[in-house]
DNA sequence: CCAAAAGTGTTGGCAGTACACCCATGA
DNA sequence: TCATGGGTGTACTGCCAACACTTTTGG
């Protein structure tokens, strides 16, 4: 007996988080790659990557692979999104979507591959999309926006050491309004996420900054019992 | 093209949290219901309530569905907690179950029906279950602990009007700590959540509590873009 | 009257905000 | 030297925990 329940395909789609420059002002600014499509149903429409599940993968793997497969970047970070699974969101077939949403780093993101039918899009003004995709990128945008506030992820979109006004800039990106540098400082320093290094950050006309360092001792509360453990780490002892 | 992902299918399980007495020192816990498995794999353990996906049939109505046939009782609540696909997790078979969370009103959990193959479990102190239903359920009592702070979910335990103590013992229920009557009080009022109403509660050998009622036009800030709306659950009458 | 829970008042600590101010560098 | 961001100090405000206190019922 397979138990295979008839008609219900699983498909995994990932949306792709990095900073970007925005065309207009110059300011850093939420954007997503978005693939076309080129078949029915919503032929020629943009859509997030994805595909469907295979049966030997995890599911964080296959969110893993399309991500690699559309962007050739690894991500930062990884974490499912939500499933979508209403019958009708798929015209003629039943489709149950895991959706995923990933960070990648700015500094590669700049250098990602756009072709004819993979672009970046700016996370705020996205097209029509297909099926209910711009409800799960509205969701995924909200999540973002969210999590910033209470967990670790924004350096996610930086490298291995930052200075607090590059951490300062992508929570400004992310939730759109400036923020007080000093407080700014205060807030992260007493959360001990960061860690500060030895190392300064000279170049600019005044007073050199420090470089801080992700704290990897520190906990990240956000996830409970499930951890951050992330794709392809099936593993759990207890 | 059938787009059916060989081998893979959909289950939907759902973790139903209710308010009763413990048999121990009486005071109100956070009880669910598990079921026996009658077959293998986990022939003879306890698991998680649920079934395969119908084709027919939205994720969360299916959640209600089981809901209803193994307690015979409707949620007040009902949430998509995680979608749960990794391959090694149901031998023999890759299944992708995707996991709802559903409280219900704890006087009518009191009559729910036990069977031989149905029982309630004090949700802190359940059996070694089938699967990976362990780490289900734990995740699902930590999503619930996490949100009772910051949403509206408690009063989904209780009927139509309440007293502010009983909406606390909700509240010290689940939390597992004994929380300031004063303070718990102003909190509650200050969020808006609540209404008073014009009816007393008298009986007890003190002074009669006002009753209050859910404040419906607040929105809970909770899920976002997704809102609190269930696809097509059959609840929400009011 | 007393016991017990309902409900109000008051205080102190702590975190977030606004903003003034000094420091170190490149040009 | 000046402009610019790095970094510190400080006062104000609002939320939350603690707890003293008053109110209203049943017995």
């Amino acid at each position: 007996m397979t138990a295979q329940a008839a008609g219900v395909s699983v498909a995994v789609s990932t949306v792709i988080f990095a900073l970007r420059p925005s065309p207009h002002d110059g300011r850093m600014t939420v954007w997503l790659p978005l693939v076309r499509r080129i078949r029915e149903p919503f032929d020629g429409r943009w859509a997030l990557p994805g595909g469907p599940l295979e049966a030997d993968e995890d599911l964080a793997a296959s969110a893993a692979r399309t991500l690699a497969e559309t962007t050739l970047l690894t991500p930062q970070y990884l974490e499912q999104l939500y499933a979508f699974g209403n019958t009708d969101r798929s015209p003629g077939e039943r489709v149950v979507s895991i959706v995923y949403w990933a960070l990648v780093r700015s500094d590669e993101a700049d250098v990602a591959v756009e072709t004819e039918n993979v672009r970046w899009f700016d996370a705020d003004s996205v097209p029509e999309l297909a099926f209910d995709h711009n409800l799960i990128v509205e969701y995924a945008l909200w999540r973002l926006r969210n999590k910033l506030e209470y967990s670790h992820i924004a350096s996610a979109f930086l490298g291995d050491t930052f200075t607090l006004s590059e951490l300062r800039e992508v929570h400004e990106a992310v939730l759109q309004k400036p923020l007080d540098p000093a407080n700014f400082r205060r807030q992260i320093e007493s959360s001990g996420q960061v860690v500060p290094t030895e190392h300064l950050k000279t170049g600019g006309r005044h007073r050199p900054a420090r470089l801080y360092r992700y704290n990897t001792a520190e906990p990240d509360p956000s996830n409970g019992p499930l951890g951050t453990r992330q794709p392809s780490a099936p593993k759990d002892a207890s």
